[in-house]
This record gives structure tokens, sequence and C-alpha cells, in this order.
DNA sequence: AGGTACGAAATCGTATACGAAACATATTGA
DNA sequence: TCAATATGTTTCGTATACGATTTCGTACCT
């Protein structure tokens, strides 16, 4: 009885955590692409990784899975995963479906936000507004992640909620370099989060808000393409 | 080169349409789920299911797996899988993620849709005019469906359009009685169709159109909720 | 020399087997 | 009689094993 206790005392902690391989896979996999371990069009071989993790393929492949089903990984049958790409087409795309639901989940989110989160953001911004002498794209997109958490977090449709995530997710891997190739673009960014938080701060209605967020988002994804020549999204 | 050529498009057949076995299990679960024959709650026995589809259950368990990224079914460690409820909460939040989605892609499909489209629309919302006669819901659903589907289609953005397949798969099983549930929005609803023809015919600016169609859905939603006593939308 | 065909290595796809967890049921003690 | 515990059954979770497919390198033929 004590060495069960003990020892699920022990694993309890690893186990309650992690919870089942495949989830633990899926976490660790998740996290590496996130994080830039995997970079891009990096082959995922599922043997590899199950070795590198110490256990088997199986819950291995039901992570890729679930991966696949998010769009973080391209699967091909019989030849194997790969980091999904970020191709210019992709980052369009994904940045206008993250306009249309960042947007709404903001606007959503905007009546539950209270004071605290409206100082926190201020702070942030005020960090990002900081950030920009001696600039640092990979902390200054950071804190741009952490500025937007605050104002949509609270909003009410876990649905919602959840695709902005997956969103935020998918540029992750390029995420760090957005404001890199766009350095001009930060300078407005941080204006228009100051005049978000007012629209919020002064309970703007629900539309307003909504298309601030979006057009926040769509300015960004605009100054990318006009540096990298790629079609106007207006123009579709 | 001749044999190869010979086996390949005898088996091709058989590969192309049906693919792995984790792909056909996906597809029959999925489609089982949508036609209504494993409806809510119903509990999908890993073994059971395997045995019926005459394969094992690795490939059913990837197929749930991806089921479930897709919010189709509800996963519970060590207890199994069950067909992902439709209770009036998650009939919420899915119409409204639907509503803003489908919003987004019927504007942006818009400027794509031509006058033949218009015209299967308008002939596909005049049967559900006449079907309003003598009512069926199911049928009425099923030509909403339709309606729609040549309205977004066209969208440009293949991640805003698989929201929106997702969102409608979503409702699939709970669908068939929405109408049942609200007849009187039947009316409306076939009216709307019509204003919104015109707001596309006519090359109403995307804002307009995105509103018009995202409200067409939240009337749906509130002719729903105002019968089941269940909070508003605009409440939240 | 260039291209094609063959073959080996790598990798994926699926089946089977066994261990672990959860649930239902029976049994025992108060 | 009721509650608590023990037991059995169901179902899931993962490992291992083997067959199938693709890919790449090499040798051979033209």
């Amino acid at each position: 009885m004590t060495e069960t206790a003990t020892a699920s005392a022990a694993e309890g902690i690893t186990e309650i955590t992690a919870g089942s391989k495949s989830e633990q896979a899926y976490q660790a996999i998740k996290a590496r692409i996130v994080e830039g371990t995997y970079t891009p069009g990096y082959r995922l071989v599922l043997a590899a990784i199950a070795k590198d993790l110490g256990f088997s393929v199986v819950p291995v492949r039901e992570a890729i899975r679930r991966l696949e089903a998010e769009g973080l990984v391209k699967f091909e049958r019989n030849v194997g995963a790969t980091v999904a790409g970020i191709d210019p087409t992709e980052y369009l795309y994904t940045m206008q479906t993250l306009s249309i639901v960042e947007g709404a989940a903001t606007a959503l989110s905007a009546p539950l936000v209270g004071e605290a989160d409206i100082a926190r953001a201020r702070a942030v911004n005020a960090e990002m507004r900081e950030c920009l002498k001696h600039f640092d794209p990979v902390r200054f997109t950071r804190l741009n992640q952490d500025f937007h958490s605050v104002l949509f977090e609270h909003c009410p449709n876990p649905h919602i909620l959840d695709l902005v995530h997956r969103g935020w997710n998918r540029l992750a891997s390029l995420r760090s370099s957005t404001f890199r190739f766009v350095p001009g673009r930060a300078h407005e960014s941080v204006d228009e989060h100051e005049a978000l938080l007012r629209l919020i701060e002064t309970g703007a209605d629900a539309d307003t808000i909504e298309k601030a967020a979006r057009l926040h988002r769509s300015a960004t994804l605009d100054a990318y393409l006009s540096q990298t020549n790629a079609g106007s999204l207006s123009a579709q």
C-alpha cells in the first residue's frame, strides 16, 4: 500500500499534468513547433519522435493526426508528416481568418474586460512602446500576443476562442519575424492598441470594436503584403 | 510498365476513393454522425466500430482523434468517445461561431458569385417557398444548406471555408429539427434569402453583405432561443 | 554519357497482444 | 437494510511485430 501510494504520488504529478502518452506527444510536438524547434518543412519521422520521447509510435501517430486536423502539420499518405509550411499564401489565409475570428472574439470579450485588464494591457503596450527604441522583433511580438490575449481571453464563446488560439499557433513559427519584415508597422501598431483600449474603456458598441480589431490585424497583413509584393486581400 | 499501369488503374479506383483505412474509418464515422445513424451521445466503442468496418482498432482510433479535433466527437480518457452533444449551450456557441465565419465567407465569396449561381440559389429558394405550404422541416433544412452553399462556396480563403463546413457538420445532427422547433422562422428565412441575393446581385459592399448574412443566422438562433427560454446572445 | 530498371533502405500502415483503468455487480459486515 | 469493499467485465492505452509503399542509390543498357 505504502509503496503504491508513494509510487502513484511520484508518478502522479507526471501523470496528472501530462495525461496519456498520446496527449504528451501532442503537447510535446506542438510545443516544439510553436517554439520553433521544428521549423516549417521539418520532417516529422514517427519512429524518431517516438524514440526521442521514449514511447512507441502509436501515441505519436495519434498526436500527429490531431495536429493535422488543426493544420499545424501537413500529412501525406505513405510519405509522412511535415511541419505545415508558412508560404505567403498560407500566411495570407491564416491572417485573414484570424482577423475575422479575433475581431469577433475581441468584440464579444469587450464587455467583460475590467479595469484591471485594461491596466494590464496598457502596461504591456507601454513595454511595447519602450521596446521600439532598441527594437527587438521577437520580444515585441511576444508582448503583442500578451496584449491581445488580455483583450480576447474573456470571450464567452469557447469555440471562437479556440479558433483564435489555433490561428495564433499557426502563425507562431512565422510570428517572431513578422515585425522584422515590417518594422515600420510596429509604431502604428502600438498606437492602434491604445485606440482599441479607449474604445473598450468607453464601452463602444460591439460592431465598432470588432471592426477596429479586425482592421488592426488586416493592416499588419497589408503591410506585410506590400513588402512581399503579393496580392492584396481586397483584390480577392 | 503495362502491368504496373493496369494494376494501379485497377487498384487506383479503390485506393483513390478509399484511401488508407484510417481515412476510410474517418469518412465512415463522420458520415454516420452527419446522417444521423450515430445520434448525439452515442457511444463510439472502438472495438465495435473496428469489427463493423472490418479492420483493427488502430485506424479507428486515429479517425476518432481527427473527429475529436474537429469537435464532432467528445473524448474522455480511459472512458471512450461519444458523438458530440448538441445541448443548448453548445448549439448556441456553434451557431454564433457559424454566424461569424459564414458571414465572412459569404461576403468574401460575393464578388465571385456569378449570375448562374444567383439563378441557382433563387431556384432553391423558390423550392423552399414551395416547401412552406406542406411543410417538411427536413427537406426545408436540406434546401437551406444548398442555398447557403451556393453563396459561400466561392470563398477564396480555404481556411474560412473549412470553418464554415465544420460548423455545418456540427449542426448536422440537430439541423434537421431546427425548423421543426421554430416553424415560424422558416417564412422570414425565405424572405431574408431573397434580400441577401439582391444585395449580392447589386454588388453591395462586403460589410453590408457580411452583416446581412450574419444577422440572418443570428435571427434563426434567436428564434430558437426564445422558444427554449435560454439566454440571449446579446446578453453575453 | 544519359536514362532506365532493379534493389535495398527507410518509413509508413495495420494487426495482434497484453496491461491498465473505469464501470457494474455481487458480497460481506455492521 | 444499507453501506463499503471486493470482484469481474468491459473498454481503453500502448508496445511490438510484420507487411506495404515510397524513396534513393547503383548498376546496367542504349
